[in-house]
RNA sequence: GGAGAGGUGGCAGAGUGGUCGAUUGCGGCGGUCUUGAAAACCGUUGAGGGUCACACCUCCGGGGGUUCGAAUCCCUCCCUCUCCGCCA
C-alpha cells in the first residue's frame, strides 16, 4: 500500500497518476488526508492524558511506598475520571487508524511516469520485438494435437486424476519440462540470482505481505483445515522471505530465483484461453526477484527484462515487449513489462513472463525496510518476474518447432534433454 | 495423535505487579592505546508515532481482561521446541 508520507507529499499528482489506472482516487486521498490530520489530532491528546495518567500512577506507588495510604487514595479518586475521557480518546484514535488503513489498502500503486494510458490489453505498447518467425506448413497443429500425436502430454489423464487445468507431462515430455526447469535456473544463477527453494504452501500473514490478499482470495486454494494457501507464484514465499526485515545497507540488493509449481484457480476464464496448455490451475515457473535501494530499481528492472529476453533468445522463439497501460496492470505494480512469445500453429501471442517494479508499494505492506546510510531505515523497492512460466513456452516450442521428421530441440536445451527430437 | 516446556531488543539470556523499553553477555558502531592489527579499556547501539528540534506516547508472539499501575496476574488465539507414538 502506499505510504501516508507519499500522500501528505503529493496529492495532486498521486490523484492524477490514479487516473491512468482507471482509478479515481480523488475522494479516498482527501479523505486519508482529512483523517490523518484528525489521527494526529487525537494522538496529541491521547499522549497527553496518557503522559498525566502515567504520572499520577508512578505517584501513587511512591505514596504507597512511603506509607501515606490516603493521599493515594486521594489521587486514585482524581485518575478514575481522566481514565474514562482517556478511554474515549483512545478508542476514537484507533477507529481512525482503522479507517485510514482500510482506505490505504484499498488504493492501487501509482503507476510511475513511463506508463502509458489506456484502458485494456488494446492499449498497451509493444515496445521491442525479435526471435525468427517460423514459417510453418499449412497443415502445422497445434500443440495439443502434437502433445497427443507424440504423447508428450495426456490433458485426459489429469482430468481424470484431479480435474482439468492439470495436464500429465509424460515421457519425452516429461523431460522437456525437466530440462526448461534446469536451463531456467542455471541462467538464473549465472545471472547472480541466488536459488532458493521454498514451501509450496503459505500462511495467511504471506498472502497478504505481496498483496494476493484480501484482493485475490478468490484464485488461491485454500487448505481450509490448516489455513494455508497454495502459492500462485514463487513471488510470494520469496518475497516474503523479507518480510519484517531491517536489511544492512551492504547486503542490497537481493537478487533470488527459484522454481516452483504454481497453483492457480483461475475462477472465470473459459474458452480458447484455456485450451491445451494456454491456461493451466498448476504449471511450472522460474521467478526471480529483487529487493533494491530505491535509487536502483529501475536499473535492476532493466537488467531483468534484458534477462527474461536473452532466455527467449537462446530459445529461438519469436518474441515482443508489451509495456503495458495502466488500465491493464495489477493493483500492486508501478510498472510492468509482459513478454509474450508468437506460438505459430495458433496464430496467437502467449504471456510468458510478466516483470514489474513494485517501488515501496509491497515493502509497505512487508514492513521490508534497509538501513541507509544515513542510519535511518527506508523502505526497499521490490520487483520480479518470471524467467520463464514453462506452459506457454512449451506450447510455442513444439508448435514452432515442428517437421515432418519431428519436433525440434533447441540447441540450448539439448544438455538437459539428451535428446535432440522429439519423433 | 498423546504428554510437557516455552515465546523478551541482531543473537544468547535475566526479569514474576511500581522510574523496566527492560540487568548482563556476545555481536555491531565510535574512540583511547598501536607503525598496523589483536587484546584491553571507555563510550554507544531496538522499532514506530510525534516535534523545527526537544518533550511526550506506543510496542516484551496477537487480541481481550484485572489494576491507580502489567513484560510480570487472568482469559483466549497463534506459533516454536522437547519426549512418546505413527510415517516418508
Amino acid at each position: 500500500m502506499l505510504t501516508l508520507q507519499q500522500i501528505k507529499e503529493a496529492p495532486e499528482r498521486i490523484v492524477e497518476r490514479l487516473a491512468v489506472k482507471g482509478f479515481d482516487g480523488k475522494e479516498a486521498i482527501a479523505s486519508v488526508l482529512d483523517l490523518d490530520a484528525r489521527r494526529r489530532e487525537l494522538q496529541l491528546r491521547n499522549d497527553n492524558q496518557a503522559a498525566e495518567l502515567n504520572k499520577l500512577a508512578a505517584q501513587i506507588g511512591m505514596l504507597m511506598k512511603a506509607g501515606q495510604k490516603d493521599e493515594a487514595e486521594g489521587i486514585k479518586a482524581q485518575v478514575a475520571t481522566l481514565k474514562d475521557s482517556q478511554k474515549q480518546i483512545a478508542d476514537d484514535l484507533s477507529a481512525t487508524e482503522d479507517k485510514i488503513r482500510e482506505i490505504l489498502l484499498n488504493i492501487p500503486n501509482v503507476p510511475c511516469d513511463m506508463v502509458p494510458e489506456g484502458k485494456t490489453a488494446a492499449d498497451n505498447v509493444v515496445e521491442k520485438t525479435g526471435g525468427p518467425m517460423p514459417d510453418l506448413a499449412a497443415d502445422a497443429l497445434p500443440h495439443w494435437d502434437l502433445a497427443k500425436k507424440y504423447n508428450l502430454i495426456d490433458f485426459d489423464l489429469g482430468v481424470k486424476i484431479t480435474g482439468a487445468g492439470f495436464p500429465v507431462y509424460i515421457g519425452k515430455g516429461a523431460k522437456l519440462q525437466r530440462a526448461l526447469i534446469q536451463f531456467f535456473l542455471d541462467q538464473a544463477s549465472e545471472a547472480g540470482y541466488l536459488e532458493v527453494q521454498p514451501p509450496y504452501v503459505v500462511n495467511e500473514a504471506s498472502g497478504y505481505g505481496t498483496g494476493q490478499l484480501p484482493d485475490k482470495e478468490g484464485q488461491m486454494y485454500h487448505c481450509n483445515l490448516d489455513n494455508l494457501y497454495l502459492i500462485p507464484t514463487a513471488e510470494v514465499p520469496v518475497t516474503n522471505l523479507y518480510r519484517d526485515v531491517i536489511i544492512p545497507s551492504d547486503k542490497l540488493p537481493i537478487k533470488n530465483c527459484a522454481y516452483s509449481a504454481c497453483f492457480r484457480r483461475e475462477a472465470g476464464s473459459y474458452g480458447k484461453d484455456v485450451r491445451g496448455l494456454n491456461r493451466l490451475h498448476q504449471f511450472d515457473k522460474v521467478e526471480i526477484v529483487r529487493i533494491e535501494k530505491p535509487e536502483n530499481s529501475y536499473a535492476a528492472l532493466e537488467e531483468m527484462k534484458d534477462h527474461v529476453q536473452g532466455l527467449l533468445e537462446k530459445l529461438g522463439l519469436p518474441w515482443h515487449i508489451l509495456r503495458l497501460c495502466g488500465g491493464d496492470m495489477s493493483f500492486t505494480s508501478a510498472i510492468t513489462f509482459d513478454f509474450e512469445v508468437y506460438s505459430a500453429a495458433q496464430g496467437r501471442w502467449l504471456e510468458v513472463s510478466s516483470v514489474s517494479n513494485f517501488e515501496t508499494y509491497q515493502a509497505n505492506r512487508l514492513k521490508c525496510r534497509y538501513r541507509a546510510e544515513d542510519k535511518k531505515t527506508r523502505l526497499c523497492h521490490t520487483l520480479n518476474g518470471s524467467a520463464l512460466a514453462l506452459p506457454r513456452i512449451m506450447a510455442a516450442l513444439l508448435e514452432n518447432n515442428q517437421t515432418p521428421q519431428g519436433i525440434t530441440v533447441p540447441e540450448c536445451l539439448r544438455k538437459y534433454t539428451g535428446f535432440d527430437i522429439i519423433d
